[in-house]
DNA sequence: CATTATAGCGAACGAGCGGTCGCATGTCAA
DNA sequence: TTGACATGCGACCGCTCGTTCGCTATAATG
């Protein structure tokens, strides 16, 4: 009678979600990979579909924490080299943290299928990252590290390239060490590029 | 008794893959879509998965002759402009045909669940285009239009941005004119920054 | 101690799944 | 005309799905 059965399910439940979908996932191996009886779920959650809504009402909460508010903004580097530094700190968490990682795959699944995936999906792959950064950008052209350009533009064009980068770690996880390289070296030209010299 | 039977069945198959996945697809919904009895799909293929290794044995090909050999590669510009219009123009093929469409669907809802999926949308999204443009971004180097910098560099940092768009495009078709419009912007910004004046 | 709520279990249910079978029909070669 | 083959159909089969049910054991409440 484990307290904590619950977010055991739905932690099941992101894992298996992620990997097969929500049509692909069935509620007996589910359970079954807690050691627990398939009607035992029913306790917890009243249909497979609110396990869904929770865990999409997760990922809403998660991200309104992560890049929802102005007081989560990342301090604007000092130097290129802390800008390359501090980013490549940031995917490093991005692509390592299982529960991230996991999240990133189910919005990439569902999200033609389910509307409230759809709008996280391109929160988490497009507009949060670009905010984000768009503001890190001016902030280092400020400072009179970078060259003066449209700072929206910038983010764009750097979220991006990472964006595909950590989508290939997603999908080739054996060649995230590789990907890691590419995101440095990535950030690097970057800073060479629109860096003041 | 049509004898276009078996390409109906894989049209229908891509378009149902594409927006419910392979687990979320059945037979039935399949074959009626298509006025057709349940049963009769078995005339053509042996099973559903048998269905579906035939949908990417097309990709395959597709992909082959689209990306794979060295005659296919587009023409190098002869101005920054031109490479402006010409990109413009592969953008509004690639998310306005929909076969295309629903193919960049289908691997993105499958590539963690299926191998061959896995390998294409690498392909698809990534090394493809990159290929692609290094290629075209080395040519304009010899031609004196961009700064001599790492093409393959290059092509990652021009290509990634807008397979991003792209793919907010599969997500959000009702934005294809804004993400037009950035596509445009992009390039322009891109050719602003590595064109030689 | 008695009672109630909580959380587990296996059996079973109806629906829907992928797939098979026997039969009907149209086409075409002999 | 006949026989063989290709293509369609609806009925049906066995299985798996999500879900429900009745029951038990433990924990909390008084």
């Amino acid at each position: 009678m484990a307290k904590g059965t619950k977010e055991r399910i739905l932690t099941a439940a992101l894992e298996m979600f992620s990997q097969y979908g929500y049509a692909g996932t069935n509620i007996r191996e589910l359970t079954a990979s807690l050691g627990l009886g398939k009607s035992s779920m029913y306790r917890h959650f009243e249909s497979k579909e609110e396990i869904w809504n929770a865990l999409l009402d997760e990922m809403t909460v998660y991200y309104e924490n992560r890049f929802g508010s102005p007081e989560h903004l990342p301090p604007v580097p000092d130097s290129l080299e802390e800008f390359v530094a501090m980013t490549k700190h940031m995917a490093e968490i991005t692509i390592r943290d299982g529960k991230i990682v996991m999240t990133r795959k189910l919005l990439t699944i569902e999200q033609f299928r389910d509307d409230r995936a759809r709008d996280l999906a391109t929160k988490h792959f497009l507009t949060g990252l670009e905010d984000m950064f768009t503001y890190v950008f001016a902030g280092m052209m400020e400072k009179e590290l970078l060259r003066r350009e449209d700072p929206g533009m910038l983010a764009f064009a750097y979220t991006a390239p990472v964006t595909v980068l950590i989508h290939l770690c997603d999908r080739e996880p054996e060649r995230t060490d590789e990907v890691m390289e590419r995101i440095e070296a990535f950030s690097r030209h970057f800073m060479k590029i629109y860096g003041n010299k």
